[in-house]
DNA sequence: AGCACGCCGACT
DNA sequence: GTCGGCGTGCTC
């Protein structure tokens, strides 16, 4: 019986932990063996770490030096699959293995045994004595028939002390017994009935279900403008999933924003899926971990990375408006989301829903060449029809310098506030003023460890770094030319767009979200639901009120400044302003009254106003996609940016320097590289910044050519290098 | 990542 | 002489 996957204890095993050591650690399988996979625990110099069974030992390092492993943790091994998916995305990402591994077991307690608690219940005995106190946890228990309470619970509803149940327990009137802490989640239901779809929905989901019947890989783009109804298609895919008794992930870029959309799942399947978000607490995601890894979470609602949980049959992931730039990860690993779940669907035999109104350039491409599927939701839901977009061009308006709502966005959204409809003003700034600057001397107040300018937040009268969220007073005296008073806020922020407001619109009763103005994402989300229940005229709001929420009431949209990111080396910034805008103006009139978007502008011919404006999308994409495709950029080509950086920028410099000069690895494959050039911030917490563009052509060997390419300059000390594959943002 | 080792400057 | 700064290297 020699089971390729069993290793006998004090077998030689490979173990990959989560030390930052780029490889494999040899070690003598634990007591009882363990399988290929397991989760084990092993001695590392004086610690205890975290490791899985990766595969034989590779037996190159002295034996009298190989330790044993301590145990197996309890927790199902992992698969085949996902070692292989953190292997290729691994690759791909050019991050050492552990630290995907780290990605993988972001779950505290994993070696913890099964955590138990105690709960009481009626039992078979009778008191030898009835007190009131006895009495009333009797009366208690009968009540709730045959469930069970813990300590607490219990003598709470009593209304008696932990010593009157500990006293019946000895009796054996109430029973004590052990219960899992991590409870499994309850069943979902995928047979309730659904909403009732319209024809276009229906057919939509009718092409998903059976692609999921079909149970191997494939990614369908499910387009759909704003209110056309996309979630109900997906839950439905869902539901085809989770018919076939497979488990399901939908990922969304805003976690924080989703009780509306949490209900909705719930209507649908009569119980609450599992939620794992920055915000959960340490019992949550240790729940939820062990019960993804025992087949006990049907489907999972998350931020990026749920998809590094352990499922064990995973056979859909919708990834909801996957243009959204927060599925990039923009710190420690270094990795795109949306990517990275085509990556481990393809390896594990699932299907990929990406949702999106707007969807990126990469995904329109990947469907125009007929690697995704593509399906289209045109007509909008019930009788709501898309807004009428118009431009408001700024050159002819003479505003003051501290005013920036024209003078007919002001008549529109008083004409909306006579109706008792509401009006949205979209800024895509926070805070009060951008800028402040000394009228004796012209110097602007910029962040001591970082190269940008501080923001004032009079919210919380202070300057604020949006690079390193240092913050200082606001000075009253110019830090460089010691004027006194003269320090001045330049340009609009969202809190400054309210005080104009308030003084344009004396009676309307208006609101400001932003999302430093709330203590807790809850706050802020009740916040938004009481607007849309009609508790303001005007909400003012930044880039998070473009996203997802319904205000049946509001039919007026205006955008400030749309402009804002059209300038800039950015290659994306055509394609975000454009998404930008769709989706703001999507937020007008969604229920039944008809919406307005006015889009305030100095450059109404731009190409990309205009493509916003005819509503004209496939134009769009395809003359973007024409431009990107002369540059060789992606998705025509490939891209990756590597960044250097230190407190010392000579040593900075000399590194980049170093790199740009050997570029032999990289000419080879036909790449080149730009710069160094101070990365656009080139200061970020006291550290300087270098950056190097790397440009190749498709269906090169990129991330191998890096790798060898970096390996020749050695980065040691204070320095970093930080290798970025197909950089999202230039910044 | 931690943690020990070790090689130079500022004290007792 | 010796305490301690943190650069370098090791962990199966």
């Amino acid at each position: 019986m020699s089971d390729p996957e069993f290793f006998h204890e004090g077998a030689l095993i490979g173990v990959l932990t989560t030390q930052p050591l780029d490889r494999m650690l040899d070690y003598k399988a634990p007591e009882g063996g363990c399988h290929l996979g397991a989760f084990v625990e092993v001695p590392l110099g004086p610690r205890k770490v975290l490791g899985v069974v990766w595969g034989a030992g590779q037996g190159n390092w002295d034996i009298n030096k190989v330790r044993r492993a301590y145990r197996v943790l309890d927790a199902a091994p992992m698969r085949l699959e996902m070692r292989e998916f953190l292997r290729r995305a691994a690759e791909y990402t050019l991050t050492p293995m552990s630290a995907m591994l780290r990605l993988a077991t972001r779950a505290p307690g994993l070696g913890d045994p099964p955590s138990m608690r105690k709960i009481y219940r009626r039992g078979e005995g009778e008191p030898d004595r009835v007190t009131d106190a006895r009495k009333r946890v009797l009366e208690t228990l009968a009540e709730y028939g045959d469930l069970s309470f813990t300590l607490k619970e219990l003598a709470e509803m009593a209304g008696v002390t932990s010593s009157v149940i500990k006293g019946l327990v000895k009796q054996n009137v109430v029973a004590e017994e052990d219960s899992p802490r991590d409870l499994p989640f309850a069943r979902l239901d995928p047979s309730r009935p659904s909403k009732t779809l319209t024809e276009d929905q229906a057919a939509a989901s009718t092409c998903l279900a059976s692609e999921i019947a079909a149970a191997r890989y494939g990614t369908t783009l499910l387009r759909g403008v704003t209110g056309s109804g996309k979630t109900e298609v997906y839950l439905e895919a869902v539901a085809a999933a989770l018919k076939a008794g497979r488990q399901a992930l939908v990922l969304l870029p805003e976690i924080a924003l989703t009780a509306e959309f949490l209900k909705r799942v719930e209507e649908r399947f009569g119980a609450r899926p599992a939620e794992w978000h920055s915000g959960a607490t340490m019992t949550e995601r240790r729940r939820i971990w062990r019960m993804v890894g025992q087949g006990q979470a049907q489907l999972v609602i998350g931020a990026r990375s749920a998809l590094f949980l352990p499922y064990q049959n995973l056979g859909l992931v919708v990834v909801d408006e996957e243009h959204d730039t927060s599925y990039k990860q923009e710190e420690g690993v270094l990795y795109n989301a949306r990517d990275m779940t085509v990556l481990r669907a393809s390896i594990c035999g699932a299907h990929v829903v990406l949702a999106s109104a707007t969807p990126s350039l990469e995904s329109w491409a990947n469907a125009e060449n007929g690697k995704y599927k593509r399906l289209d939701l045109t007509s909008r839901f019930g009788p709501a029809v898309m807004p009428t977009m118009k431009t408001i061009d700024m050159r002819l308006d003479k505003l003051p310098s501290d005013r920036w709502v024209s003078d007919r966005l002001k008549n529109e959204v008083d004409k909306r506030i006579a109706l008792g409809e509401q009006a949205m003003l979209f800024i895509n700034r926070r805070g009060y003023a951008p800028i402040t600057l000394c009228r004796a001397c012209g110097h602007q107040v910029g962040c001591d460890d970082c190269d940008a300018r501080m923001v004032e937040h009079r919210f919380q009268n202070r300057l604020v770094c949006h690079q390193c969220g240092e913050s200082k007073p606001i000075p009253d005296k110019c830090p460089s030319c010691d004027a006194e008073g003269r320090m001045a806020p330049v340009g609009p922020g969202v809190e400054r767009l309210g005080e104009e407001a308030a003084k344009l619109f004396p009676d309307a009763r208006i609101a400001t979200l932003s999302s430093d103005m709330y203590g807790s994402a809850r706050a802020l989300k009740a916040e938004i639901e009481a607007i849309a229940a009609g508790g303001a005229d005007i909400v003012i709001g930044t880039q998070l009120v473009a996203k997802g929420h319904n205000f049946p009431n509001l039919t007026l949209v205006g955008v400030i400044d749309a402009d804002l990111g059209l300038q800039g080396s950015d290659l994306r910034a055509a394609e975000r302003t454009f998404q930008l805008m769709r989706q703001v103006a999507g937020r007008a009139g969604r229920a039944e009254k008809p919406g307005t978007a006015l889009l305030q502008t100095y450059q109404p011919e731009h190409p990309v106003i205009r493509a916003i404006l005819a509503g004209d999308e496939e134009g769009f994409w395809r003359a973007e996609a024409a431009e990107r495709e002369q540059a060789g950029v992606p998705p025509y080509g490939r891209m990756a940016g590597i960044i250097v950086s230190g407190p010392d920028v000579a040593q900075v410099f000399d590194i980049a320097n170093e790199l740009a000069r050997r570029d032999q690895p990289l000419r080879a494959i036909g790449a080149q590289v730009y710069g160094p050039a101070p990365a656009p911030i080139a200061r970020v917490r006291g550290r300087h910044r270098v950056r190097l563009l790397v440009k190749a052509g498709k269906g090169v060997a990129l991330q191998a050519a890096i790798a060898r390419w970096t390996s020749q300059v050695q980065v040691k000390g204070d320095l970093r290098l930080a290798v970025d594959i197909d950089p999202q943002s230039f910044y």
